[in-house]
DNA sequence: ATGCCGTATTACATACGA
């Protein structure tokens, strides 16, 4: 079972980019971030021609969310509202379009594109911080149903030193602030985990590179994009990938895909090492 | 090194991203 991640700034910019990753990676599911365009203009018959389903969750010229898969998709739930009671809060933070999820051979997936925030401090980080504790009461309604979770997408969060090219000047700031990584931490848990760092512990390894100052060309970039397993889905974790040479693409978003191989439905023949089969 | 980039908008300059 092949998951993936990939902020794409703009779906229909990159809509050929992305109909090809998905013909040539064929991942069981793709999840996208930042598709910046109202419902009613998604390009939702270029994707169907292909052959895959597409479900999306947007609004004009910010954010949005989608779930583009060859498999038919259970239980979609898009907005905070489809698991939260539609108090004034989950109202509030769902009128940005930031969240879909849906149930892919059992897998509870859900599509994250986290605020950006702005600046520590900003109205838009407080906002940040509010978002990510909403994020954590949303979640417990799939944990109650016994699914296992697979949280994934753009969190624009560096929860360490080594997510970040230069940790000295940046840590503190934003995307790197202390209350930031604690909002993250607690909507994790004790049971979700970063599957990257499963199978990679050195630095140098980002998926978002800033579009300014050739941060592409100088590598400088951070590791925002992550996917993050329950303990049963980590247990079957193959690989975790990123998939960087999209980023050095014509035309590309300023993110790379991220996918995550699981042994799903789980099968019996694998050796456990290290924690994990 | 808060930006010189890229995307979107009742666009031809401005807001936003991270």
């Amino acid at each position: 079972m092949l998951i993936a991640t990939w902020n794409v700034n703009s779906i229909r910019t990159r809509l050929d980019q992305v109909i090809k990753w998905m013909e040539e990676v064929k991942p069981d599911l793709l999840c996208l971030q930042e598709t910046k365009v109202d419902d009613t203009l998604f390009p939702k018959e270029a994707i169907e021609s292909k052959g895959f389903q597409v479900f999306f969750h947007g609004q004009k010229a910010y954010n949005g969310v989608a779930l583009i898969s060859p498999h038919e998709l259970d239980d979609v739930r898009m907005g905070f509202i489809g698991e939260l009671p539609s108090d004034t809060e989950a109202i509030r933070l769902g009128e940005q379009k930031r969240v879909i999820s849906a149930l892919l051979d059992g897998i509870r997936v859900v599509n994250v594109y986290v605020p950006n925030g702005s600046e520590v401090g900003s109205p838009k980080y407080i906002y940040k911080l509010e978002w990510l504790n909403c994020l954590n009461r949303y979640l417990e309604a799939p944990r109650k149903r016994d699914e296992p979770i697979c949280l994934l997408g753009d969190f624009n969060i560096a929860l360490e030193a080594r997510d970040i090219h230069n940790p000295k000047r940046l840590t503190g700031g934003i995307m790197a602030s202390e209350k930031e990584r604690l909002g993250l931490k607690s909507v994790l848990g004790e049971n979700m985990q970063d599957v990257f760092r499963v199978f990679e512990n050195e630095t140098n390894h980002w998926s978002w590179w800033d579009y300014r100052s050739g941060a592409w060309d100088r590598d400088s970039g951070w590791r925002i994009d992550h996917i993050y397993l329950c303990e049963t889905l980590v247990m079957q974790a193959r690989s975790c990938l990123i998939h960087k040479s999209i980023r050095g693409n014509q035309k590309p978003s300023d993110h790379a895909p991220v996918s995550v191989d699981i042994n799903w439905p789980p099968s019996e023949d694998l050796d456990y090492v290290d924690g994990h089969y």
